[in-house]
DNA sequence: CCATGCCTGGAGAGCGCTCTCCCAAACAAC
DNA sequence: GTTGTTTGGGAGAGCGCTCTCCAGGCATGG
């Protein structure tokens, strides 16, 4: 009998290929073909014989060969770039796969790159090999595009894929100026949306904890922007602010020197969730109730935001939405690879908690 | 000039072909591909003209091509498999990400991957759709092979990845009997380590909070087994036993069990991280000092041990190793994909802490 | 001096697949 | 009956590469 499902082919031991199929259905390596690829319509006998064929020889199509005329893979790679010119740093990948952050738009870009039907490969780059290793494969066409995710502003690896020319897409805009598509938050839009939340909450003495040398993180910048922008709009024309360097420690420094020199603030506005937990430890030092004689928020939805007391109202960047845009954009560059880049830019939302 | 280090070929607009660089170096394309693959060796001159000849055409291996003839990928999956039949779990991925373990083993495994230099690819198998897209991937020959990283015992990944007849190796023996190469820990020699660690410590009163219903897990049944086994042979004839369900709650439940019955315990082993936890609760409730007047011991050295007070001395799964040796078995099989499945085994290394 | 062996380059087959081109058959219209 | 039109199958080229086979050059040994 031959019915044995994973009857190998004729006389040799390898997997069987479209010929072994059409030999045993036969007809031509054509036909078989239109089968399998349901690229034109073929005669329900022909295709019985073919189906019928396909199960009894266990057949599965081989990438290499459909990918060496489609010029197609069907996979794309998600590259998580981190720091790094050395080999040893043993921590700094376990911590990026640890960090809720990053785990959230990993799953979510993967998610978007399913609906697609593509396969999502994940790849580390964290070390100079690693960043060769990556550019190896991108660029042998082992991948149809790529979707970036960088931990840090001067990483090498947007200029190394832009120069291997093959569709990417990153998550932010690059920092050097690049002919590259990208998916970023409107931090205008976050902060706006800090103030409006504080304002509507019937805070109007407001105060804001924004960042050292914001030229240097424009993106970051933008949320003091827009926070300032929507006061304005709202009649309050006065908002009193420090400067810190994103961490606990610093959000400490301004909150001290803020709540000095504003003794009668009601409202508080960090542009990170690090330096809102430095505010909210400030106010509780000086006894003051949070959210009942000031309102407290961040900027992030970080696992921080959680873990504080009161927990933290903050503003979130949708990762789901992004990574569906960036998803988009990259299947959209994929199909016309002359394209100029695009760019898509996306509103966060604000998460309410404990604090205000 | 033709200076430009980036030139296209002749007259399309493709990437150039090892033809082009044949051509321009005026050689065949054989010499050319033998320059490039360093497979056979070639005259200075010929290797000059060709090297200069890639650098001028920008040349990139058409990496299609290649595995077509060669039957080789060069890359490998790295497949994270987690619970879930259904598609919307959007919780469960970023959960195993963001899971210290496997960050860890992933990591390992990784970095074991890229010192064979090949392209680890990690795939996340989280939901019935996902799990066929990584069959599809491995069963078309994209990968080279498998290494399989299972978060639960009744997965259905290891049994679908041997019946695609490529080569793989898992993390842990599958609990069903299959055809399949493994790498393990040593549960028998963790709970040896435990033991030894105790006594040595002069600890001769000893208490262990086994699992529940153990025969469904042999794997952590084998951890008691070695804690009895070591006792034994130190001259510590009785050890008090009472089980829980693997959770800190259940380690509650049954150290007051243990306590109730054995007062004058001064040293007890969980067979879990979570039950030990449990343990030091009781412990501290009922006035006992730690490890003053009982000494404690997990395993897994999960992120838990960190957390407890005091942090807790455990068994931890050396990953690296682990990693190391499924990446050595996984390059093995492919070499030589007929031979019979192998398995290694590698002892786990005790972790002390202020528990002990 | 010729015979022998070694070394390097070129020619060309062929990996497994898709897709264009062409032909045969079936059917419609005149 | 002839011609035009559609529809599906087969033949075969060719994607870019590796690798075997063979020819020719050169050194060595008799």
């Amino acid at each position: 009998m031959s019915s044995a499902p994973e009857k190998s082919r004729g006389r040799e031991g390898g997997p069987s290929t479209l010929e072994d199929v059409a030999r045993v259905a036969g007809v031509s390596r054509a036909t078989a073909s239109r089968v399998v690829t349901g690229t034109r319509p073929v005669t329900p006998e022909a295709f019985a014989a073919v189906t019928a064929a396909l199960a009894e020889t266990g057949y599965v199509p081989n990438q290499a060969a459909r990918s060496l005329v489609t010029r197609r893979t069907g996979a794309v790679a998600v590259v998580v770039s981190s720091a790094g010119g050395g080999e040893d740093e043993d921590q700094a990948v376990g911590q990026i796969l640890s960090d809720p952050f990053f785990g959230n738009i990993l799953t979510a870009a993967v998610r978007a790159l399913r609906k697609h039907d593509v396969h999502p490969l994940l790849m580390l780059a964290d070390s100079q090999h690693a960043r060769e290793q990556v550019i190896g494969f991108v660029g042998a066409g082992s991948v149809d595009g790529t979707l970036l995710v960088s931990t840090h502003n001067d990483d090498p690896m947007p200029a190394m894929l832009v120069s291997a020319r093959r569709p990417v897409v990153a998550f932010a805009r690059p920092v050097a100026n690049m002919a590259l598509s990208y998916v970023d938050v409107s931090g205008v839009d976050g902060g706006r949306l800090a103030s409006a939340h504080l304002i509507e909450l019937g805070r109007t003495v407001l105060g804001m904890i924004g960042v050292e040398g914001g030229l240097a993180m424009p993106s970051i910048a933008d949320r003091a922007l827009g926070f300032r922008e929507d006061a304005a709009r709202r009649g309050v024309a006065y908002v009193a602010q420090e400067d810190g360097d994103l961490t606990t420690e610093g959000g400490v420094l301004a909150a001290r020197r803020l709540l000095a020199a504003h003794p009668g603030i009601n409202g508080i506005f960090a542009v990170n969730d690090a330096m809102a937990a430095g505010v909210l430890d400030v106010l509780r030092e000086s006894g003051r109730e949070v959210p009942g004689d000031v309102a407290v928020v961040g900027f992030d939805d970080s696992s921080v935001a959680l873990n504080t007391i009161p927990a933290l109202t903050s503003i979130r960047q949708p990762m789901t939405a992004i990574a569906g845009h960036m998803a988009d954009l990259l299947m959209r560059r994929i199909a016309e690879p002359g394209a100029a880049p695009m760019s898509v830019v996306v509103p966060p939302e604000l998460v309410a908690r404990a604090s205000t």
